[in-house]
DNA sequence: CAACATTTTGACCAATTGGTCTAACTCCTT
DNA sequence: AAGGAGTTAGACCAATTGGTCAAAATGTTG
């Protein structure tokens, strides 16, 4: 009954009525709360109490805008999935597959670097096999890859890349990408902490770009 | 008491009196079932029971070969290390540089395919912040990176390579070939099961290859 | 500011789970 | 084959933790 029972009293005017603000100010608390826990605890050790803390509120509180630990998992995990989809869907055939492609991976390198917490919870449930994921993997990402390689393979066809899966092409990009915010830990500590310093990120972007770059363009 | 105390009776003769056959059996039946369970559910979703039951035998069984799920934890961590380090400890500056990452990368990429439950058990301590593991990636592997860079580096500086930032080589290589093992349930899914099948891992190390080697080689 | 809805939380509960203890059982040696 | 060391597991225990409830506190609206 909270939060989702409400009955639009009226000509549906305009804002609340269904969500208050208090509502939406707690919702993203937890649902921040809830990425930083998940992803540096996994699942099963993230508590709830330990997500309340973060978001600033009591165990019962939080229970009222969520029905349990599962459901707030799902909910954070369907908005980073989100997220990390948009991307990829602006590759277009039209362009210059070589700049296009550096878009992209810019892109995914700074949200590497802008949130790695969403990647690495990301991570965290496709090394445990993806029990929620599985279904989108299999249905709109696939779909997604599909569509996005065979422009891949337009490019191949006509010269302007190296022929190369084109699906390898895009796991590989997904791979170093990421790698940045998921292995951060490692990153941080055989730098000596250098990758916390400015300008490391872009050092790492520029050198992915012309190792990526490079690797996939026509010989 | 168990397997440690003991006073190796005479002159040390041997063998045994140390470790016993079902000693032996026991410990790898254990560290096996428990790199599953852990790259599975994570550290605390895995269960003591579980593991013990997916090595066959009972909890205090378990139990009386390691003292905590801690230490089984720790123990099964440090092998995967232990093995993980081995590939990069062989490049030799004196060999041709392409194709001595040639085989580093054949290397790993065989091992992604061979052993992915112990790449995932590493990527997710890595991702949980590496509690356990930030001392040995302070130190031991620290320096072996910074070994292995300045190979790299001598390589670039005898215009053998592309200049580019040797760690980020290194970087680039470790997430390229353990994102097959690691996010396997996200290729396996995008892929619709074709990842399962003879023949992929070669394909993907083919492209593996393409890519980073013709990435880094000198324009 | 009264009356109602929404939000918040302390106190609880039940299930899970890491770990212990004791007693039985198996294996090896002599 | 006896005897002791080494191995195994059933029954338990205590701490953690996901989730509930009822009552208090706070916001909101007319």
């Amino acid at each position: 009954m909270p939060a989702r029972a409400n009955t639009q009293t009226k000509t549906d005017k305009a804002r609340s009525a269904k969500t208050s603000r208090i509502q939406v100010e707690n919702r993203a608390a937890i649902a921040g709360a809830a990425i930083r826990e998940f992803s540096l605890r996994g699942y099963h050790g993230a508590t709830i109490d330990a997500i309340a803390d973060r978001a600033g509120m009591s165990k019962p509180n939080l229970l009222y805008y969520f029905p349990s630990k599962e459901a707030i998992y799902h909910c954070v995990l369907e908005q980073i999935v989100e997220e990390w989809l948009s991307p990829l869907l602006t590759l277009q055939v039209n362009g210059d597959p070589i700049e296009e492609l550096r878009r992209y991976i810019t892109l995914k390198m700074q949200m590497s670097a802008d949130q790695p917490d969403a990647s690495r919870l990301f991570a965290s449930e496709i090394i445990a096999g993806a029990p929620i994921l599985k279904d989108f993997l299999q249905t709109r990402l696939r779909s997604l890859v599909e569509e996005k390689a065979s422009i891949l393979q337009t490019w191949i066809d006509q010269g302007k890349l190296a022929p190369i899966d084109p699906v390898h092409i895009i796991f590989t990009i997904w791979a170093t990408t990421q790698h940045y915010a998921d292995f951060a830990a490692q990153i941080e500590a055989v730098t000596d902490g250098q990758s916390e310093k400015a300008g490391f990120h872009e050092q790492a972007s520029q050198a992915v770009l012309t190792i990526l770059l490079n690797g996939i363009k026509p010989r």
